[in-house]
DNA sequence: CCAAAAATGTTTCTGAACTGAACATATCGG
DNA sequence: CCGATATGTTCAGTTCAGAAACATTTTTGG
């Protein structure tokens, strides 16, 4: 029953959030783009400034050379010297970051594997990544970990209820790796933190509506923004495209899907490039039906999802991007063939651009939500224990 | 980039707002019932009391016998002075309401109509129902319009794009309602409007995600909330299920569909509850297989919903709440076996509550949101030209 | 090279809003 | 009738944004 707003101080905590949101998502600022930004009078921005800074969220620079008159106005950049632990367990391998406020990937590092990691090698990982933060970044401050997880995650503790192809099942993730490294933790579904990605940084930004489509070797997942916020639903859920019946009756991930094209292909296995090359080079008529097949099928999913959600985008990532790509205008008028007319008219169907850094930046961003919510609220307790 | 919470002034706006919307979902609250659900001090929800009282928006009653230890303490209830005029176009009739604060509806009135009406038509018996307010109902304030439209409707300028049972295409009808009254007017999807209805005050009351779909001799639309919010999309026209392809690869409105229950049951037309006891007391083979086809694809494109927004609760109406009805448990279990497991754990599935008051609660909560939002922008203005 | 204009930083004061403490009031229980 | 309890009421204290006045830095134009 209780939201927000109770005494003038939540009046700074949102205004400092808002501050250190805009040069976060869009760099380095001016003070005094900020006070235009955000409509609050100059002297505010220079104390909010001063505070972020202080906390050690931002740092206040030398005004830049601009060439126009008036008094040259300091810039606030977000800082590199605040980090979370970007985690992302795979199959094949597990790569892991410290990324800073200011988006810079520092230490990053992919460890391979011979088999899928186990929940307790992942936690061990994690943690001596942490021990090693010190020798590696000194002047370096770890604020939180973020964790994206191939894998149904439950939002509200971070617990991995079944990640297929890891083998992961009712793994307390969260708290396994909050009591391993003493800080606050964030557990996302991969695909879900890709959506995020894409919206704060990649082909969804500005956009307050968002579906995002991943298609990768393990099957199709997704993600939402609405009203600009990513949606967990319920329990954290949200967001699972791929086990939804399509048009044809089939499960989407069964009838639209890379294996299916890689054998059409005729290949073992391929990475993304090799199948998009193989893809943009094939004439060969059965490859071509396979592929009008699957755009067909996804073409009437995203037709779905968009009469029921209205996007103002869609961003499709992994090979359902190639099946896009290979005539973008004609896929488009295809889903616009099952949208209702209105519909249609605002919605844009793009690509990913984020490439390999989505999951790492999304499940960056993931940690940082905390502190961007409420800078005043996390900064002060450096090695403080998790919520959880 | 600007969202809120500039000055301080702003926390006034939102704690009036938060005590505004309790009292006006949850019914008269004490002053210290309020003290403990906001978090706010005593003094501060006496101040707050107070103003909205002020701004004829809450009326301060004399405390209820309560039996209990302590100084009683005053009732603050929401007040029926001020009203909204709902009003809802439909092929047979038009119904109009003017709706208080406190969820009454006075001077309900139905206007039938051997054709549909047209937009004028329509513009002309608000403006009078509107006039009437002084003789009919003296000493009430009307603060704005809602009109819940069957059609499609941006939202931005509640712009009518297309009401097929209408007839009414590309037609401006906030503007012009608001025009011919002077007052602030919100047009908004039938279904969508129906959503809310059944979030605040219905079935789906405490869910922060339901989806909500209603079955209609016109067809099946339908309404979402995300994060407690309703879910318009990026231009206002999310929602619509109903032109979904089902997995069946038909439309679902033509699938799932009233029309071919009547069809099936040798019945040229009949009322929700006319059908309903039809349906109930059938034996026919025919008619019982086509009950289940319909509940198995209704099912399926449930389940789908599920898995993509993981909600709570979804809220049926119509001659789809009559198609889980016959065996709710069953039909539940049907969906979850299509929904991913944990998805289906916390998911209920009911039927809409509000019956037909529905249409006309939800057009006056879009109607009271300006006020419900800030309590101080609207009321200071009485016949004041609407913000389009 | 210097003065005016322009834009922004800095300082100080004011007003708005909530909190907390002290006091007042109303009800219940014995 | 009195004490305990809960709440209303009043008032001083704190925090914060805004506004105004002044200071600073740069450009522009002679």
């Amino acid at each position: 029953m209780s939201d927000r707003a109770l005494g003038v101080e939540q009046v700074r905590r949102d205004n400092l959030a808002r501050v250190l949101r805009i040069v976060h998502e869009n760099g380095p600022q001016s003070r005094s783009e900020l006070t235009r930004a955000t409509g609050l009078n100059r002297s505010t921005i220079g104390t909010l400034a001063a505070d972020l800074a202080e906390l050690q969220l931002v740092e206040v620079r030398e005004p830049v050379l601009t060439r126009r008159v008036g008094r040259p106005s300091p810039m606030v950049a977000p800082t590199d010297r605040t980090v979370v632990l970007a985690v992302n367990p795979e199959v094949d391998a597990t790569e892991l970051a410290f990324v800073g406020l200011d988006l810079t990937m520092h230490h990053h590092i992919r460890v391979e594997h011979t088999r899928p990691p186990t929940p307790a090698e992942t936690v061990a990982l994690i943690s001596d990544t942490c021990d090693s933060l010190a020798s590696d970044l000194p002047g370096r401050r770890l604020i939180g970990i973020g964790v994206a997880v191939p894998g149904l995650v439950r939002a509200a503790d971070g617990f991995v209820r079944d990640a297929p192809h890891l083998g992961w099942v009712e793994v307390p993730l969260q708290q396994l790796v909050a009591s391993a490294t003493g800080h606050p933790v964030v557990v996302g579904n991969d695909a879900n933190l890709g959506a995020i990605a894409e919206h704060v940084f990649g082909a969804a930004r500005g956009h307050d509506h968002v579906v995002y489509l991943n298609g990768g070797a393990s099957g199709i997942g997704g993600g939402l923004i609405v009203h600009g916020m990513p949606v967990g639903g319920a329990s954290g859920y949200a967001g699972e495209f791929g086990h939804n019946r399509a048009v044809d009756g089939e499960v989407l991930e069964t009838t639209v899907s890379r294996t299916r094209l890689l054998e059409t292909l005729g290949l073992a296995s391929a990475s993304d490039a090799v199948l998009a090359a193989a893809l943009a080079g094939t004439t060969a008529p059965e490859v071509l039906a396979e592929i009008d097949r699957q755009r067909q099928v996804l073409a009437a999913s995203l037709a779905n999802v968009a009469n029921v959600l209205d996007p103002s985008v869609i961003v499709l990532g992994g090979f359902l991007a190639m099946l896009a790509e290979r005539a973008p205008e004609d896929f488009t008028a295809v889903v616009a063939e099952h949208v209702m007319a209105p519909n249609a008219e605002d919605l844009r169907i793009t690509s990913a651009v984020l490439a390999e850094r989505r999951l790492l930046v999304g499940a960056a961003e993931a940690a940082f939500a905390e502190v961007l919510a409420d800078p005043l609220g996390v900064s002060l307790t450096p090695g403080a224990l998790p919520t959880a």
